[in-house]
RNA sequence: GGAGAGAUGGCCGAGCGGUUGAAGGCGCACGCUUGGAAAGCGUGUAUAGGGGCAAAACCCCUAUCGAGGGUUCGAAUCCCUCUCUCUCCGCCA
């Protein structure tokens, strides 16, 4: 969400921003809704400063013993004009609400201008895809081999796009968590938050999956309540409607939780494998900011998010997002994108953004500094990391000519073993 | 799920349908006092929208006492609906 006085101030600029990331901005009917808004608001805030102070000349009067029933007639009729007008400009508020609510974010300066994925800049690549001396496996040919992955009885018991893991791979699963979590928490500064795994609209509407986007989500039947697509729904909202010290920020939150995604419209997509599931599991990265700082903000989330990959020596390489490819919601993303060997390319594995005051002021989250008005704060948040997609990373480059595969020294604490066998089981 | 009680400013807590945006207290800020501090005294202390302005300071207006609606010339106060919290009962991991 955008301030309206700022789009006021320069609805051309404003327009010229949006373009650069495909947004049609309607600076007419930007201009026809704001004036017609304001109006009507200022008519009403006449009426109703008139209504007022009859009201207390009738209360003096009556008090006075004269007779009122003549004046208390002509306010009648002004309350029934204002409430006419209240109702007029209602409708004209929801209006000019829901335009600004379909407005995405102005990307940063920063962002290189382009359409699409392919306009993607790549900002640094980490580690050696590995030499392998035989061919090897995508994980669902593997995972199904060994025995640890099944998307048969998965597909029998929910749907397509889902996953059941078994034995070491549910442990593999629970590993990573468990180790994502350490890290962020005892060395990257989080504090850890288990936030409820379905909400209410207003909560997306707060960080941008609602209005819009209703269609990417799973609602419950006859409740007010979704499934998370992710955690930063619930952990951002944590704070809204809320006005913090500015002298506790950068709070720096991390989260696990599942996510739930429709993934309607990405038909085509990912239709092998688990790298696209309607449930998929995630270590989430959150940070309140104050607006000066969250640039640099930026750089450390996304650096916490690659050092959990350098830590199980994966290779990956980071990309910033052009200004065609940004989410709704964001100024500027960096995709961390990692080696998968068996399928010969890089893919996400986390998204880090931030979103400069676009969800704050959504949700009203601000921050007063000491002495200060509230000011909205900056937003952050990133994948610390998908779980699932980190998973087959760990199963396709670690594995070897006899389908066993090797665990990585970060991740032998958490599953007591140094390998899984091509029988899956762990040693 | 059933019955009852409640929701007021950063916090606690008053509040006859008419100068109540809201008493009082706490907290906080500034000043006086002090060698310094505490105590004491004084002053101030919500947010949003609109207007005066192109802005800031400042001034004016309007709204907000959980949310929405209603009654009334006028609602924190009366009525209705909803949400949430607490207590008891039932059910349950």
């Amino acid at each position: 969400m955008h301030d309206p006085a700022l789009l006021r101030r320069d609805p051309e600029e404003a327009a010229r921003r949006l373009a650069t990331r495909g947004f049609q901005f309607d600076v007419a009917r930007f201009r026809e809704l704001d004036e017609r808004r304001r109006q009507l608001v200022r008519q009403v805030e006449e009426l109703r400063a008139f209504r007022k102070s009859e009201s207390e000349e009738i209360a003096r009067l009556r008090r006075a013993g004269a007779d009122t029933a003549e004046r208390e007639q002509k306010v009648k009729a002004v309350g029934k004009e204002i409430s006419r007008l209240e109702d007029e400009l209602a409708v004209v508020e929801e209006e000019f609400r829901q335009f600004l609510a379909g407005i995405p974010n102005f990307p940063h300066e920063s962002v290189p201008v382009g359409s699409g994925e392919g306009d993607n800049v790549e900002v640094r690549r980490w580690g050696q895809p590995r030499e392998f001396n035989f061919t090897p496996k995508p994980h669902w040919e593997l995972g199904p081999q060994i025995g640890i992955l099944d998307l048969e009885r998965a597909a029998k018991i929910a749907g397509s796009r889902f996953a059941v893991y078994w034995g070491a791979g549910a442990l593999l699963e629970r590993a990573l968590i468990q180790f994502m979590l350490e890290v962020h928490t005892r060395e990257h500064g989080y504090r850890e938050v288990l936030p409820p795994f379905l909400t209410n609209s207003a909560t997306l509407f707060g960080t941008g999956q609602l209005p819009k986007f209703a269609e990417d989500l799973f609602r419950v039947q006859d409740h007010d309540l979704w499934l998370i697509p992710t955690a930063e729904v619930p952990v951002t909202n944590l704070y809204r409607e809320e006005i913090l010290d500015a002298r506790e920020l950068p709070i720096k939150l991390c989260a696990y939780s599942p996510c739930f995604r429709s993934e309607a419209g990405s038909y085509g997509k990912d239709i092998r494998g688990i790298i696209r599931q309607h449930q998929f599991q995630k270590v989430e990265l959150v940070k309140f900011t104050l607006p000066e700082t969250s640039y640099e903000e930026l750089e450390s989330l996304t650096r916490d998010a690659e050092d959990i990959l350098q830590r199980l020596g994966l290779p990956y390489r980071t990309v910033v997002l052009c200004t065609g490819d940004l989410g709704f919601a964001a100024a500027k993303t960096y995709d961390i994108e990692v080696w998968m060997p068996g399928q010969q390319a890089y893919k996400e594995i986390s998204s880090c953004s931030n979103f400069e005051a676009f969800q704050a002021r959504r949700a009203n989250i601000r921050m007063r500094r000491p002495g200060g008005k509230p000011e909205y704060l900056h937003t952050l948040n990133g994948s610390g990391l998908a779980v699932g997609r980190t998973w087959v990373a760990v199963v396709e480059n670690y594995q070897q000519a006899d389908g066993s595969i090797v665990i990585p020294e970060a991740l032998r604490p958490y599953m007591r073993a140094e390998r899984i066998t091509p029988k899956g089981e762990l040693v």
